[in-house]
RNA sequence: GGGUAGGUACCGAAGUGGCCAAACGGGGUGGACUGUAAAUCCACUGGCUUACGCCUUCAAUGGUUCGAAUCCAUUCCUGCCCA
């Protein structure tokens, strides 16, 4: 394909690009370009925000060029304690390892294995004396640093920002000049850490790495980027009717984006809802399988649309040695069915508050204790429903 | 090192001896209405309890007091100014 056909399809769907010009240079060099992404593997989820990045490093492999993906082992094993107070746990090294195979299995849903380098950036960084640490941060300014946005906002409200912080971008930055990056992706979020490493590149003597910056997803909330730690996510293994439900939940001012982000098409037409399903059977579809998402709107449609709890598929909880009023028996289905810890307060408010129905009634009284008959349908809340074993 | 301001529940933030499980706002959850949408209205939001109430909490420890988130001492943590 030439290069100006390649720039014109990567060009969609991308925030910013510094700069075209360069791009279209390198596409012109005929050759496979090395395309950077970092991943961060403190969690070992990989969720649809991110995949709105691997898919355009999937879209790169497509045209011939080579994905490197850098796994911040490294880092990830400092621990980064933004955000106030709280301090990220440290992983050990065999946490990082298995979050990072984990994470690479997901990635490669969307990758393709033959055409991606995985590296580990404690390969360089480990071996790294202090002298030389020293001497990369002698190539980078204070001044420099804090113009980063959340360096300064965090000086701004009076928070703490740690040295080791302010190291990010270098780290970052360094990856870059070791596996000779031609271009590197990320969110809009990674423009000044992505910048560092052409600095770092141009010093080195090295030709300077594309900036690719990709939007970033809104989270299910429809307001903060998509984040484990804000739990507004959707994780690409999480179970199909998980994911279907959890798409079914957004608004119709997110779904737009959704489409934009994730299927890279405009929303269509139509009722908002028919869309909706279009776009978490779509998802569905694209991480599990075609069967998967076509039982995931048949279960959506059974237990919402025609609110037909008796014939859905639900998770079977034993009642064996529980107390028969209704809140110990709701109690023992959050924990049995979802591993979800609530307190008899919980229960009983949920109880009170008219969300939990067996076989269809609604029991307000917490004191309740109905005969629960084998294989009938226990309502929780809103998503969630078990069936009593039997 | 010196000075100074602080550390309250998921977050922000009031409270400065009893009326404090702690105002208010955000967030979250449930209900009504819906399309598991938005908007709106209502309720709930430390644990146990049907309830009376009991228990654990306001950075930590120790103390004063009939009684402490509030007073005192020590310690830990953070910001700001000076060096």
């Amino acid at each position: 394909m030439s290069p100006e056909k390649q720039l014109e399809l990567l060009k969609r769907g991308a925030a910013q690009i510094i700069s075209e010009a360069d791009l279209l240079e390198k596409l012109r060099q005929n050759r496979p370009l090395n395309i950077k992404l970092g991943v961060d593997p403190t969690a070992p989820d990989i969720h649809l925000g991110f995949t709105v990045a691997l898919q355009k490093l999937r879209q790169f492999q497509d045209l011939g060029h080579t994905a490197i993906l850098i796994i911040g082992d490294f880092t990830a094993m400092i621990g980064d304690p933004s955000g106030r107070s709280k301090t990220r746990p440290q992983l050990t090294h065999d946490q990082v390892m298995a979050n990072a195979r984990s994470f690479r299995d997901q990635a490669f849903k969307i990758l393709d294995p033959k055409k991606t380098k995985t590296v580990f950036n404690g390969e360089w960084f480990e071996l790294m004396t202090f002298e030389e640490v020293i001497k990369l941060n002698s190539r980078v300014t204070l001044q420099q640093m804090l113009q980063r946005e959340d360096f300064a906002k965090r000086i701004a409200n009076n928070e703490p920002v740690r040295l080791h912080e302010i190291q990010y971008p270098i780290i970052q930055g360094w990856d870059s000049v070791k596996v000779q990056a031609d271009v590197e992706i990320g969110g809009t979020d990674q423009l000044f850490n992505i910048l560092v490493g052409r600095d770092l590149q141009k010093e080195e003597g090295m030709p300077q790495q594309i900036v690719f910056l990709m939007p970033l997803l809104e989270g299910l909330d429809g307001v903060q980027k998509m984040s484990k730690s804000l739990g507004n996510y959707v994780g690409v293994s999480e179970a199909p009717e998980t994911m279907f439900g959890k798409l079914m939940s957004i608004s119709d001012t997110l779904m737009a984006r959704y489409y934009l982000l994730l299927l890279g098409e405009e929303m269509p037409g139509g009722h908002p809802m028919e869309a909706k399903k279009q776009l978490a059977f779509r998802i569905v579809e694209r991480y599990h399988s075609r069967e998967c998402a076509q039982a995931a709107l048949n279960d959506f449609n059974t237990r919402f649309s025609k609110k037909d709890l008796a014939s859905a598929d639900l998770p079977v909880i034993s009642l064996d040695g529980l107390a028969p009023d209704i809140v110990s028996v709701v109690v023992a289905a959050y924990a049995q069915a979802f591993q979800i810890t609530k307190s008899r307060g919980d229960a009983r408010r949920l109880v009170e508050q008219g969300s939990v129905q067996w076989a269809g009634e609604k029991i307000t009284d917490p004191k309740a204790t109905p005969a629960f008959a084998k294989g009938g349908e226990l309502k929780l809340d809103k998503t969630r429903a078990v069936r009593v074993a039997g």
